[in-house]
RNA sequence: GCCAUCAUAGUUCAAUGGUAAAAUAGAGCAAUGGUAAUGCUCAGCUCCGAGUUCGAUUCUCGGUGAUGGCACCA
């Protein structure tokens, strides 16, 4: 995907574009009044205060065609710096308006006028409308007034413009290239999981999804085993008091599902710290024990907001690939580097690529120390650097506990996804009065680190699914060989003593021998996106060899049997 | 939660104020096959509730769910 905002160029023609089509929308809806119509990413938006009217993908063509004949027509874009005052009597009749003029202290007022419409702006925009000639409007959907939930909702709707008719249409390709690959669709097709509408936002497992998910689980425990980490797993619902400790009770109570047992109140847990923590505390601590790392394939229920749901990126039920970590002040900073390059060993094996990003202190809300905070953002980021990597700090955006670093996926569209974290708490081994005995023999707070690699496994194997396309590599994919008998009959033996070995050899084959033609099992098998296709026949019989063709490609090769078998298993072993 | 759109066989989808077309998957029969669809037959559906109407799958309202955003967020 083009990243239009970093493009300089695309940026300006992007916004003149978000000035073209409010022109558009204020010739057809003259009462229609504009808030804001920055430049995003890909593309552009305006929100619009359309009052009664509503907008719908529908009048996309109307406004198209409108925005195209005032492009046509060809007007300049003139800039003009006006007073406040002038600005104030200029745009008198626009709430929105005056409403940003109000907020504007000590800063030139401009105005860019294209024929009969003038929008405040701080531009820059280009020489005329007649260059914006390439843009389509693609969707249009609700927005709070200034981002805030509690002022009334506007229409946006957002648009992209390229300079030439080919970027603009392999945007759209690339679009069309998404949607194809939608987790959602793809896990329908490939039998990964279902929905149900008893369920909301509760994914219901199927048979080829649970491979899926069971050879990550094993990979995840297989990792962190060489990594040191021990394992454990809380129980999913824990009495009030605990979550009161904790302060998710007064915190995230709204995220909970709570019910009564007995004569007491209890929560699944949203998280699994609060638990975490009564293990560490189950066990008295020495100093020689740090660091400590202890993992949870924790199962969390969140109350996530209805319109908040999709497909498995958020769901309301979930499991965390969580470890907290305890150590002393001194081991934090190398401790953090090992789990750099543990995420990057991780993240590199699916080819997924990522940028880390620094959140650091809450201006307001936030607890302990600033020096403490200082502190610990500097360890954070001195980590990354020691690691090879450049971070980008997004001041004030970390926990009110503590700060964190982010890891950002890239998948092979070039769309980003937040999925492992590190985050320092400074709050929890306070409130559940964590100690470790130091070598003096006293009593110390140990450092604890919250850490999550696939961030969750519904929201990772959702990924993975849209990163591959669904064709997965070999050792992830749940069906790895079929078997594909040219005559049923005829070679149904064969074929059956091919499984049998395959299967020994760790692989997870099926054979068909439906009454079918090879072609139209193939095509299903190809479909399937199974990655090893063996056709036998004859010619296989009477030699013991197999016909391998590979998902993706249209070329056969002769193999024996045990050739086939150690080159698989090797596939499998080096995680290709 | 908010705004908008949508909801028809297992799936993908067509149509209609007089209970619905098709493809694919499924079952049966015939065909014994060499790298993306063999033919025939059968069976199967209007999300839930209320209203308008002689009659609603179609119109209206409410509910539920999904999708795209917003707000929230792993």
């Amino acid at each position: 995907m083009i990243n239009v905002k970093e493009n300089a160029e695309l940026n300006v023609l992007n916004h003149s574009c978000a000035h073209l089509m409010a022109q558009a929308i204020k010739r057809i809806h003259p009462h229609a009044l504009f808030w804001v119509g920055p430049v995003i990413t890909e593309g552009f938006y305006y929100d619009i205060d359309l009052g009664d009217t509503v907008l719908s993908e529908s009048d996309f063509p109307k406004i198209e065609a409108e925005m195209k004949k005032i492009s046509k027509d060809g007007k300049r874009i003139i800039r003009e710096e006006i007073s406040k005052e002038e600005a104030l009597e200029r745009f008198k009749n626009d709430p929105y308006k005056l409403d940003l003029i109000n907020n504007m202290e000590g800063v030139t007022i401009t105005t860019f006028k294209q024929g009969e419409f003038e929008d405040l702006c701080r531009g820059p925009h280009v020489e005329s409308v007649k260059e914006l000639k390439f843009y389509k409007l693609l969707k249009v959907s609700g927005a709070y007034w200034k981002g805030d939930a509690n002022n009334k909702m506007l229409q946006r709707v957002y648009g992209i413009c390229f300079d030439t008719q080919e970027a603009l249409d392999q945007h759209l390709y690339l679009l069309e290239e998404a949607k194809k690959r939608d987790h959602k669709k793809l896990g329908k097709e490939l039998g990964l999981f279902m929905m149900s509408e008893f369920g909301p936002g509760f994914p219901f497992w199927l048979d080829k999804g649970m491979i899926l998910r069971n050879i990550l689980e094993n990979f995840w425990y297989e990792e962190h085993t060489k990594e040191g980490y021990q394992f454990i797993k809380t129980p999913i619902m824990l009495s009030q008091e605990l979550w009161e400790v904790s302060g998710h009770w007064f915190n995230y109570k709204e995220n909970m599902y709570i019910s009564d047992v007995d004569d007491r109140q209890f929560a699944i847990k949203p998280m699994n710290c609060p638990g975490g923590m009564l293990v560490y505390k189950n066990d008295l601590h020495s100093y020689k024990d740090l660091p400590l790392r202890v993992g949870e394939l924790g199962l969390v229920h969140r109350h996530e907001a209805s319109g908040a749901l999709n497909g498995l990126f958020r769901v309301r039920t979930f499991t965390q690939d969580d470890a907290h970590l305890y150590m002393t002040p001194d081991q934090v900073e190398g401790e953090i580097v090992r789990l750099i390059a543990f995420f990057d060993r991780v993240y590199k094996l699916f080819n997924l690529n990522y940028t880390i990003e620094l959140s650091t202190r809450p201006e307001e809300k936030y607890i302990g120390s600033i020096e403490v905070w200082d502190e610990s953002e500097r360890i954070l980021e001195s980590a990354c650097k020691k690691s090879g990597h450049t971070v980008k700090v997004n001041p004030g955006d970390g926990a009110f506990y503590g700060p964190k670093l982010d890891f950002h996926l890239q998948d092979s569209l070039g769309r980003a996804w937040q999925c492992g974290t590190i985050q320092l708490d400074m709050n929890l081994p306070e409130r559940f009065d964590l100690t470790y005995v130091d070598s003096d023999g006293s009593k110390k707070r140990p450092i604890m680190l919250h850490r999550v690699i696939f961030g969750s496994v519904e929201r990772f194997i959702g990924i993975l699914i849209e990163h591959y396309a669904g064709a997965f590599p070999l050792w992830l994919s749940p069906d790895q060989v079929r078997i594909l008998p040219v005559n049923a009959e005829f070679h149904h033996d064969y074929a059956l003593q091919l499984k049998e070995k395959l299967v020994e050899a760790g692989l997870r084959v099926e054979v068909d021998e439906r009454n079918e033609k090879l072609g139209y099992r193939l095509r299903e098998a190809q479909m399937k996106k199974i990655p090893v296709q063996l056709v036998i026949g004859d010619g296989e019989v009477e030699n013991g060899s197999v016909n391998v063709r590979r998902y993706g490609s249209q070329a056969t090769e002769s193999l024996s049997i045990q050739d086939l078998i150690d080159s698989l298993v090797k596939e499998v072993k080096e995680k290709r």
